[in-house]
DNA sequence: ACGTATTTGTACGTATGTATC
DNA sequence: AGATACATACGTACAAATACG
């Protein structure tokens, strides 16, 4: 689809919202390798650059990962699952650059922080990696 | 800190490496607003977009809220508690842009996902004003 | 009420570096 | 070794929102 230049909606938003919704869409499915960056631009009309806004955008929300190869969309990998008990507390957030570098996260993967009942220590899980489930 | 030139590093990861160590060392204190992008840029002896670069880093991360007039160091809102019992599933998830938007979330901050035991139906909460705890 | 200055947002261009196939 | 594709970094220009006098 052709970005429309008398839309109020900015170019790169358009060509995420497309790329978006084929991926959901089930259209772009796990694995897939997404086209050039130039190719799209070419193919968009647009600059390179406001193609790398649009998967910026799209690398953020989870749905990509971008190497030096191209991006593809994200697989959900196999989920731990971690426990926890009455009086614990959860809490979810952002890791830092480094932080997510140091763990082999993608980017736009939060993590989950829990608290154990009666400590202040905090165990940190990547959210795409795990999830919680209230036992006992 | 000047940006070295000789260093592996990116100039625009020094730049946020630099914010993030004042802003975390609470130099740069909560509501704080940062100096301009062309007043860092002209300072750091680098280009406009690698200064962006570096704030875009920041705020994915959630440490910082850019508007129209500036970027400021972001304070947690007032956090709402949410209860969980027995057999609930918890996940977090970085929002979509249109999703995002649609519940005036900042950038950089995870939803978190409920659901409840015996259903399928998933309660989302901003991860930036809500903690959960596990009672019973 | 209105214009002006400031600041970020968008979009283009170019060039070069570097990892991967 | 060569081709491909993303990463970084510079530049320009204009638009649009906000704050201020």
């Amino acid at each position: 689809m052709p970005v429309d230049w008398s839309s109020f909606q900015p170019a790169y938003m358009q060509v995420a919202d497309d790329l978006r919704a084929k991926i959901v869409g089930g259209e772009l499915p796990p694995d897939y390798r997404l086209p050039a960056e130039s190719h799209i631009a070419q193919q968009e009309g647009v600059s390179r650059d406001t193609v790398r806004k649009a998967i910026a955008v799209l690398r953020r929300e989870g749905l990509i990962r971008t190497t030096r190869r191209g991006s593809v969309i994200r697989t959900r990998p196999e989920v731990k699952v971690v426990a926890v008990a009455r009086g614990d507390r959860i809490e979810s957030r952002m890791p830092t650059d480094p932080e997510r570098r140091e763990h082999d996260m993608d980017e736009g993967v939060p993590v989950l922080v829990i608290v154990r009942a009666g400590t202040e220590d905090e165990e940190i899980y990547p959210a795409d990696q795990h999830r919680i489930a209230v036992q006992l």
